[in-house]
DNA sequence: GGGATGTTTCGATGCGTGTCGAAACATGCG
DNA sequence: CGCATGTTTCGACACGCATCGAAACATCCC
């Protein structure tokens, strides 16, 4: 019989170890000589040639030659938020007691996921986005924004009319793997975001992926979305989060369908 | 400095196509013992103990005892998930459909998924739903119902604040197996589909749980949802095509034994 | 108790594939 | 042109693991 787009071709050529290393050195969306993957992966250059050659077949990157250097980048971001959520599922849930670094405890905060908003700000502030009405969540992983939506972006100086959706719409919803929660992804939550820079709501890092929420950010998020900056910053209980919980009760569904 | 718990390894667990059959049998969120688990992914009953007890021992499995069958399902949503980003990447292969028997067409078209509405007629309900703004999606796999939701409700004789939420809430996101895509389930899925039959929308099969729509009904899925009944009927588009379209039809036929 | 069914454990077998050395190919530089 | 560097192809080897038969274990039913 016949295969479907086949999840488990698809997984095992992301279950190799050093095909895991090259994808997750990856992750950040740029583009990687094969030499340095082979290091980051610790193989040598002619493993590492085959296994990117079969990561190029099977559609997870895509590769541009230029001069003697062949560089190496993800496909899509498709394949990034499914290896995000491959990194969700653990044998163990290892408790993350060890303290982050300053740098990694900011990025968590609020970064930039290629050029949108993400980490808790970017989650919060898509909640807030929905809590409002602006934005619909629509059932293929995608916004939609409402009128009164339209109104509110014109209000704050962005005209949704005028941005252009891309193939996979105007506005995405991207799952955050810190925070394993969608925020605003696509056009427009790349126009939305660059409009917060220019506003000076939030500034980003040079260097680095992270954002910074400046003293008028602030007031405006809590304005706007009602988000306090002592709320947002507090260490959230990130262990034992709803999943578990979640599991257990899909069984209590289950069962309360029994009697009918 | 072990970041995460070996993307790798998960991606190992799935990689297995029996393992993979057998996960994809279970993303509904519904349990199955080993038996029909083993006569999805068509290995034998060792075998697939072998499997379940890895997948079990990774995390994406849970178990549960009774009696002398052992039921198994997805350990949670974030399992379910990245199983469904998996599937999205990979060579975009075209697999043609094999023609349905009458039966199969109209169990597609409308069923019952235990008590709610499911088939391309719930996954339609659900989104206009969501398109008057009556539900709004959250991110874990729940529906919240809003102001205009509960005065719509209210307006067609259901009143939301009297339906018990159960554990899981008031109103589940259920992945529909056709149409991949979700559909309202939970509490105030039941009682919505129960008025539906009582208002003389549709009309539940005896034997089956295929739903036809009576005339009343379509007058009406047509004035609140603009539901059309020839754009309903049409053939699909074929862009989402049916993924495993056998295993999912083994599995309904075999469902004669289901948990108690 | 005894037979039937569902599930797991154990042991042996065979295939797939990740690995590296050697070598070929491609490009840049002096 | 000759050498260095980056990358891919080829061939051989070895390890891992999926698979199944046989058998043990567990539970239900008569």
């Amino acid at each position: 019989m016949g295969s479907q787009p086949n999840i488990a071709s698809a997984a095992a050529l992301i279950a190799d170890p050093a095909r895991a290393m090259m994808l997750v050195a990856l992750l950040d969306g740029r583009a990687r000589p094969a030499g340095e993957l082979a290091y980051c992966a610790g193989v040598t250059a002619q493993t590492a040639s085959s296994h990117l050659g079969k990561l190029l077949a099977g559609g997870l990157l895509a590769v541009e030659t230029e001069g003697r250097h062949r560089y190496y980048r993800l496909a899509g971001p498709h394949v990034a938020l499914a290896l995000e959520n491959l990194a969700s599922i653990g044998p163990v849930e290892i408790v993350r007691r060890k303290a982050l670094t300053r740098e990694a405890q900011k990025l968590q905060f609020a970064r930039c996921c290629y050029d949108h908003l993400a980490g808790r700000l970017g989650v919060a502030v898509t909640k807030g986005l929905l809590d409002k009405g602006c934005l619909l969540a629509t059932d293929n992983k995608r916004f939609e924004v409402t009128s009164v939506g339209a109104e509110w972006f014109a209000g704050i100086g962005l005209d949704v009319a005028k941005i252009k959706p891309a193939r996979a719409g105007l506005a995405r919803q991207c799952l955050d793997w810190t925070e394993r929660q969608h925020h605003l992804a696509g056009p427009l939550g790349v126009q939305f975001t660059h409009l917060l820079c220019t506003e000076g709501w939030i500034r980003r890092e040079k260097a680095s992926r992270s954002v910074e929420v400046t003293p008028k950010g602030w007031r405006n998020f809590k304005e706007h979305f009602g988000i306090e900056e002592r709320v947002l910053m507090e260490p959230v209980p990130l262990d034992a989060p709803a999943q578990r919980s979640l599991a257990s009760q899909s069984l209590e569904n289950n069962r309360s369908h029994g009697p009918r």
